[in-house]
DNA sequence: TATATCTATCGTAATATTGCGATTAATTAT
DNA sequence: ATAATTAATCGCAATATTACGATAGATATA
């Protein structure tokens, strides 16, 4: 156990479930609102910003990938972080969906 | 260590993050779906609708209490889950605001 | 080549989540 | 009063998450 029994569920609940979870830390939210605000694909000064470690930082960049929220692109030493329209737009259709038909009731 | 660094982070934040938690798992994206559909206030017929026990639901329903997304209240022997609208429209106006945001580069 | 910089990953620890069965507490029905 | 139903909670186990320091690998610079 501790496991989520997805297979339970339909892809949307899921797909839905999955982003969530990618904005389910303060910290994750404040690298994406990070990355938006600073207009040029910033890179790993997204670690100076952040109150967390590198290690850490890099592991919640990770989680943000594995969504496909942010890609990131090598950019000579460094990598450069960005956001993904397209599934930043999934996202609101999404949920925008989903509330809308919660909020009927 | 394991634990958020909540105080790190704004309020906002921390509480986008919290709400997204709540939805962060398929079952209480069903919940809610499966509560927003059966127009009437349903009650534990939860346990039945879905693929999980009756102590896990609960768990999960508490979730979705603590964050507000729903209240429950005693009807006879069985208790009376609804949606609170006020809540689900504070979680949309939040993402949705966070998303305008967030897709503006 | 050697050194510095950057980021992913490994290893570890603490805590949280998910899930279940069993139990408990409360209410309703007999 | 007793039995049945409902839902929360407890106890447990398995896995996931969060966080950090240390290390490794890659690329740039001296």
């Amino acid at each position: 156990m501790g496991t989520t029994k997805k297979e339970l569920f339909t892809g949307e609940q899921n797909r839905l479930a999955g982003l969530a979870k990618a904005l389910a830390h303060p910290a994750r939210v404040a690298i994406l609102q990070y990355l938006a605000v600073s207009n040029k694909c910033v890179c790993g000064d997204i670690v100076d910003e952040l109150p967390l470690s590198q290690s850490t930082v890099s592991q919640h960049l990770k989680e943000l990938k594995k969504v496909g929220l942010i890609h990131g692109d090598i950019e000579g030493t460094s990598i450069c972080y960005c956001i993904n329209p397209k599934v930043i737009e999934e996202a609101r259709l999404i949920l925008g969906k989903f509330f809308t038909k919660i909020n009927c009731c």
